[in-house]
DNA sequence: ATAATTGCAAACACTTTGCACCTGT
DNA sequence: ACAGGTGCAAAGTGTTTGCAATTAT
């Protein structure tokens, strides 16, 4: 089965990738269709089943609704060694891969006994730029 | 408004206080119409929504599923000062609040310029007992 | 030409709500 | 007695699917 590009395909994909932010797929309707284009619901669901399945779009659950944001830039198979840190502003990552971060996950595991899913792992918080703009 | 008490509500709070496990919807039903008692989806959902409000009862979403699970007997007002480790076999949690923990959360804020949001944080993996379980 | 993709509307699944009846205080 | 709670069925949401029409290769 060889895969066709399409306008709407190709559209869906634009979005997620050049904005780094969790949409819902209203807002994602919404703004794929204020334009001059369209797509249609049954044809968002369907995308965004592959992109998830593909592994280049990951599901989160914010304020009670199911978001989807574009992962494929920021986390790569390399990032199975290290846990991260999720700005929940603007949605940046931060890969902790530093010493700190070696020796904590050490010490989880020796004194409390617990092994953390670190390839899952995204703590959130706000980061310097957002703290900033606070301000 | 006074509150009533009810077999219900009581059986809904009682299946949620005593397991240390995350519920859908379907689960809960499940346990509590297979016996002689009987209670509606209308009430779990109208009970559900009041516990959540009231916080004893969170909400998370695994397996892509909806879940609820009670909170009051483990985490406090307290704890807002530490993160938490939370098993993903037996939803235990474990309390982060010792030295360690404290170099990390500093480390992550110095060097990283990252405001953990601490309250919120829950790291999942698995803990010793079911770590040992599995062999 | 033909296989993949799309849009629509219908179908589903999950959650909420209106209302008449029931229950705890 | 009566305010609060319950169950049912209907109404809402959000998501998926069948199918005929459209589009990319």
């Amino acid at each position: 089965m060889k895969e066709y590009s399409t306008k709407q395909k190709e559209s869906i994909k634009d979005l997620l990738k050049n904005q780094n932010h969790r949409f819902t797929t209203d807002e994602i309707l919404l703004s794929l269709n204020s334009g001059n284009s369209h797509v249609s619901k049954a044809t968002l669901y369907r995308q965004l089943k592959e992109l998830v399945e593909e592994g280049s779009v990951k599901t989160f659950y914010n304020e009670n609704l199911k978001r989807y944001e574009y992962q494929a830039l920021e986390v790569t198979p390399e990032c199975k060694d290290h846990i991260h840190l999720r700005c929940s502003k603007c949605g940046k990552v931060i890969h902790l891969d530093c010493k700190q971060e070696k020796k904590f996950l050490e010490h989880v595991k020796k004194k409390h006994g617990f092994e953390i899913d670190v390839e899952n792992t995204f703590i959130s918080g706000i980061c310097s730029d957002c703290a900033k703009e606070k301000k």
